[in-house]
DNA sequence: CTAGTTGCAAAGAGTTTGCATGGCG
DNA sequence: CGCCATGCAAACTCTTTGCAACTAG
């Protein structure tokens, strides 16, 4: 949606639908729910995106899935999956920083901090 | 390769195959290493081991790849899994405990602590 | 006007299913 | 011997490609 790209309205509409998610999100899913935008286009702007770093494929039960994560300029982010809800919680937090330092320390690794996403159980679907 | 299943050949043939696989490796790159076992027992053989928990699926390139996952009883593993090498690291340090309950207390959430996969690049490949 | 974008139809790749044969226990 | 496993061929699904028409800038 920027630099050498046309805006386009069929962009615009994926895009607006995409940031609206809140849980990942399918192809199939996409394009049930837009009107006039072809599935090629799709699959090509969601490529787009996943270049870009904006989108996250993932694999739930076989099939593939799709998570758009918001840019970020702090440092301090990752996110907590939940894998009853699906929903991607955001989390900014100083934790990443002493986790990093203890792997690289302790492990000789150099974490990726900018793909940690830890999956477990959010409070909200704990108690049921 | 316990339980209700028959023991066979090209199980046994697999099994071996697979947990002497140090990276992710893929469908196709087993079909070739492996003579008289079908592509079809391939994939049957594959999603069992996945629905039991020793192999865990993703995605490279956009191409699907599975990582064996040794059992372990530990409760304090995790895996670093290299973005260069593609090696995965198992790690059992009781770090995963302090993680773990920061997550919890600060963040309210109950990670999993059986699929804590942290990527980045190993020591070995800093260097290059 | 020019170069990027769209979307149909068709091709391609990976994966699953049906079914007859074979092998484990 | 009975039941599960195997593997070929065919079916299916998801994704990509070719190409002509369209559109943003």
């Amino acid at each position: 949606m920027d630099r050498c790209n046309y805006q386009t309205k069929q962009k615009k509409i994926l895009l607006d639908l995409i940031q609206k998610k809140e849980k990942e999100f399918c192809i199939k899913e996409l394009h049930q729910e837009v009107e006039n935008v072809g599935l090629t286009t799709i699959y090509r702007f969601i490529e787009q995106l996943e270049n870009e770093g904006l989108l996250k494929r993932m694999m739930k039960n076989g099939d593939t899935y799709y998570q758009y994560l918001e840019k970020c300029s702090s440092n301090n982010h990752f996110y907590l999956k939940c894998n009853s809800c699906h929903k991607m919680i955001h989390v900014d937090c100083s934790c990443i920083d002493k986790i990093s330092n203890h792997i690289l320390e302790e492990h000789g690794f150099h974490m990726d901090r900018n793909q940690l996403i830890i999956s477990g159980i959010c409070n909200n679907c704990i108690g049921r």
